[in-house]
DNA sequence: GTAAGGGCTATAGTGACTATAGAGTCAAGG
DNA sequence: CCTTGACTCTATAGTCACTATAGCCCTTAC
């Protein structure tokens, strides 16, 4: 057991490769814990903050949202729970993101033929993409609702 | 040249497939003009207004920001400019849509082979998902910095 | 007359941060 | 000891593209 020095909240974002200020709002959200407090008013931060945050930030990266997040550390919080609704989670996620990828691929494949359409060369007049942005929509059949959170850049 | 009739803000709404609401916000930021009133103060609309908010529908649901569509309105209002300008923004958009494409499939990949990891059936302490949460990322190399505005749902 | 359905304004809330202002704290160098 | 620069603190407002709420007015049909 050797014993690890606290950290602050800088040294936590670097760690975590997280803002500091999102830390901040993390604990003002409650999805980190109110953190412990230096003589100068200083955060400072153990060990199980810091596997907490790099829990959220992986998250994050894959694009869970924080109600999503927060959910997942609850339920990760008690070893002895079934794991269920974890895999239920995920599961749920990654549809939504399989059905964001198709709704994103036929808009890719749309912007490509409409941006193809014009050389660029002409006047707005004769535009085939201005024309293409005036009239209704083709051939489109969103089924985006579930809105994905944007994975961190 | 047959004469149209007026819309009321509703019929104009249906028209484009947009909420009432959004009409206004449109109105207050500029991105519709500010519409002519009828004796009870209810907004009145043209044929004109009519096709120019049709036209901010299809660039939303081809997913431009409001940004870039006052730019496409901005530049495709005088027939005689050269539409260079057009597809430059088509053109960066496009781009942007398919490096979200791109992020969204490696997270889907990823997402994939985590939710197959664990069948459910056991406890948190033996989740291989919990598990993938926990350890920093494996091989992402994000490149998301783009953001693609949501297509309408 | 009254009830439903539309319209009006103004304000606040969403998600997940980001930005800004103004102040206090700490470690190193002179 | 003083200064400089990096770090930290709080509080507030802004981002995007809406969405929701409250409280009111107007029109139409019964």
């Amino acid at each position: 057991m050797r014993e690890t020095r606290l950290l602050s909240i800088g040294e936590l974002a670097d760690d975590a490769r997280v803002k500091v200020v999102t830390i901040r709002y993390y604990e003002q959200i409650g999805l980190m814990p109110v953190a412990m407090r230096t003589g100068a008013n200083y955060r400072t931060y153990s060990e199980d903050a810091r596997k907490r945050l790099r829990f959220i930030r992986r998250c994050r990266d894959l694009g869970f949202t924080l109600d999503q997040v927060r959910d997942l550390l609850r339920l990760s919080s008690d070893r002895t729970m079934p794991c269920a609704e974890v895999k239920q989670i995920a599961a749920e996620h990654r549809k939504a993101v399989a059905a964001k990828l198709e709704d994103l691929r036929s808009l890719l494949t749309e912007l490509t033929r409409i941006s193809a359409s014009c050389r660029g060369t002409g006047v707005v007049a004769d535009c085939r993409i201005v024309e293409a942005l005036s009239s209704p929509a083709s051939l489109r059949k969103s089924r985006s609702r579930a809105g994905i959170a944007r994975p961190t850049s």
